[in-house]
DNA sequence: AAATATTTTTAGCCTAGCCTAAAAATAAAA
DNA sequence: TTTTATTTTTAGGCTAGGCTAAAAATATTT
């Protein structure tokens, strides 16, 4: 059996690991996990002795085909909850991160499969991340940051690579939730911030937003 | 904050005080919990400097007003939880206990309001047991054993007192789910044995089903 | 009341996860 | 290539929550 700890430790590495492939650094696990080195060191050991990652001294590390298993087992139920909490609870987008942190490592049999039986097999989370079938297979949709939009496009957002509360109550004000339609109007080329439209309003949303923010061109 | 070890401890004080009023022991605490005096002992020092019971060496520990607030929080919890379970993901009462034992512990604001609310704040969990309002008032309804009914009586089932899922299995197997009604045919002086009519079905019961199922008469 | 049995506590040890500080390995610069 | 900087690991400690064995307190017999 793992526990909460290590099954974080794996987590972690695999969200680093899929930005930049390759063998993950203490460093970057250390900080993406809000610890220090020494620790992560200390799990790293641990987690090669269990045989779910690949360790090397100095080296970096990778997830094992079982790590790798949990650590996308575990996004499953994280992103499964947070429709629960979303749909059938009733959260808000940006209220239901913590939760679906503690619930994604309850444990026993059947429950995710029930769970998912439940919502209807949802296909994206309430932030639009992919939500990974019961095998661990993904169905990533095409989509590209606001910034990319040039003047006159349209798009539908999709997604959000930023899930901070902050952020995602500001899109919500601004009326951007999932699904929200929006016209490219102008972009500065001084600060790269894009002026849009949405809906009747037009918003000026700076260069950290157009990073941000994913939509699908229409 | 509470640790959920913390938080079992306080719900098997609770426990064991609700059948056997009075200062809970050392030992009866350590058995509830499978584990040794000693630890035991540890604990109640630990829930002691918290505030969260009255503990006095070699005589016995009593919840605080606050340990009683967490207690009765985590049965409201756990109870909900259970109803989640078998109302919408379609688990058998018999299934539902360890997961309920691990929902129990999230934490977070509004998460128990929201559920209760989206259960249709039920006032019973799948095996009868009453669950507490947000304030921690309960709502006990007269129930009585199924051994106190004699020939001729009839009743409805209420509840359990045996939370095995063995119990529980041999139940449903009988047709005993919540709610439904048997008719007592004849006691057994020797053994205390109950012949029963559930529905069409005629079949005996043993002494120890009849201590533990309740029914309310009819 | 003394002896014995039982219960409870203390003492000391273990593991998982964290920490800081120091040492060692690797990478970069001179 | 030697020096310097950075990264990573090791060493040694800490806390929560367990354990066993021994000591102390309480309860029960004789």
């Amino acid at each position: 059996m793992t526990t909460s700890a290590e099954e974080n430790y794996l987590k972690a590495i695999f969200k680093i690991a899929e930005k930049e492939p390759g063998a993950v650094l203490t460093n970057a696990l250390a900080a993406e996990m809000g610890t220090s080195a020494a620790s992560a060191t200390d799990m790293l050991k641990r987690l090669s002795d269990k045989q779910l990652v690949v360790y090397e001294k100095y080296r970096g590390v990778t997830l094992s085909e079982t790590g790798n298993k949990i650590a996308t087992d575990l996004i499953r139920k994280h992103r499964l909850w947070e429709v629960f909490l979303v749909d059938k609870l009733g959260f808000a987008w940006d209220e239901v991160h913590d939760f679906a942190e503690q619930l994604e490592h309850i444990q026993g049999e059947h429950l995710t499969e029930r769970l998912d039986d439940f919502l209807g097999h949802p296909r994206y989370d309430p932030h639009g991340d992919p939500i990974p079938d019961a095998k661990g297979e993904w169905i990533r949709r095409p989509q590209t940051r606001l910034l990319t939009l040039t003047a006159g496009q349209r798009g539908i957002v999709t997604g959000v690579d930023d899930h901070s509360p902050t952020f995602l109550q500001y899109l919500a004000e601004l009326g951007l939730s999932l699904g929200a339609e929006l016209e490219v109007l102008d972009r500065t080329a001084y600060d790269q911030s894009t002026k849009v439209r949405i809906g009747e309003r037009e918003t000026v949303l700076s260069e950290k937003v157009g990073q941000n923010l994913y939509v699908r061109i229409i």
